[in-house]
DNA sequence: CTGTATCCGTGTTGATACTG
DNA sequence: CAGTATCAACACGGATACAG
């Protein structure tokens, strides 16, 4: 054998493909990365700037970042764009198909929050726990009721309409809403997942309800989770 | 340097976790290693051994199978059971928690087919073929049908019933069939999906049907394609 | 302050060869 | 058939250093 070490160039070397058909696997082609699916769940609810993607994604570290970013832009998920000033920002925005990635997390979510091994008390980011909101609204318990409810989560602030059994999000400011919670993301988790009662978290000054408190309460029932998968054996 | 190699026992082998309490990260946890879920892919349809499960997966090696294997165990994903005699084989089986993994495929089905850079020519295998067949079904196309449709794939048979808009799916002997496809899942993926007349595909030699023709190609019209996504710019 | 590029230690992945 | 052992290549993450 004579190329017994071609030089290959570091950028030909591309990636690891699954030679497959499949639609899933083309899938996990694209997007099947250590951190790709994370980094799409930061943009979901709209643009964001590099440092922001960062803070919600504890452990990545910035080279991947952006190793991830190049990756998913490459395969058309996300685009890259500069604010116009005076912001002028660069932001990662999803493109349409990006946005269109929302079936798999809602069916991702669902199935974890199954698994006997869910721990809930991490970190949990604005985004994820908006994510799951729409992912586990029981609509037959949220029938009858129409209602905007604000979240000020840190420095995100997001907008929830319910309506005919169904929820509709958006991040931006809070105009017009019957109750608003305030408090970090992992304590309205204890909340609305946790079964922690509304009066003990705003004791502890972790949580804090304005507006409509009955709405509020009601609201938070809205998101029963599912029962744990038996172990087998 | 003393402890030139700890001998480290093997569990003590915890691999990289996301600290994450978002749903969709733990599912990556769990099961978001590269080749984990195309092994569960793999099992969808019922048990395997470990060589079946292999031949399903081009490109996976036979240490990185064993590793997913023990991990998607320890996650309660599957487990490995010994067949009683005479076959006395070793098989892996999801868990009806592993079983209900199912919509994830179907969202990373759905999303990966509007990827501009899908390509359906790459090696097809008959669990994936199947699967898709019921992520893709239109329901609309299928109302009215009731019928039995039987697969001869390489050494596996299925057989699909539908009926109310409504595809099941299960491997195993074929009785009472309407219509039985024979051929290798890429050729009967290039009659569903690529457009690919029959006609041409048994001249060819490469698909044979037999029973009710009409039914046959009634049915390879119920599975249509998502158009492409605009790629951004 | 925001993002990118580079080095480096470590752990993961994968091809090949080998064993029961 | 069902894996294990070994080794090389690579990906990850941390820590910078650097550029606008």
């Amino acid at each position: 054998m004579k190329l017994r070490k071609i030089t290959v160039k570091p950028e030909s070397r591309r990636h690891r493909w699954y030679e497959d058909a499949c639609g899933a696997a083309h899938a996990l082609d694209l997007i099947g990365e250590r951190w790709a699916l994370l980094v799409m769940r930061e943009l979901m609810w709209g643009p964001k700037r590099f440092s922001d993607i960062k803070a919600g994604l504890p452990g990545i570290s910035a080279n991947i970042l952006t190793q991830r970013l190049e990756g998913l832009e490459a395969a058309g998920v996300l685009v890259r764009r500069k604010l116009p000033p005076p912001a002028a920002a660069q932001v990662y925005e999803l493109t349409a198909w990006g946005y269109e990635s929302e079936p798999i997390f809602q069916a991702l979510g669902r199935w974890a929050a199954r698994s006997p091994a869910h721990d809930p008390t991490l970190p949990f980011s604005a985004a994820s726990l908006l994510l799951s909101l729409r992912t586990m609204l029981d609509p037959l318990r949220a029938k009858g009721i129409d209602a905007r409810i604000g979240f000020r989560l840190g420095v995100e602030t997001f907008t929830a309409h319910l309506a005919d059994g169904h929820i509709e999000i958006a991040r931006g400011a809070l105009d017009n809403v019957d109750a608003i919670f305030t408090g970090a993301p992992p304590v309205l988790a204890a909340a609305i997942y946790g079964g922690q009662s509304l009066e003990s978290l705003e004791q502890a000054d972790a949580l804090r309800v304005e507006g409509d408190r009955a709405l509020a309460l009601r609201f938070m029932a809205l998101f029963p989770l599912p029962s744990k998968a038996e172990p087998p054996g």
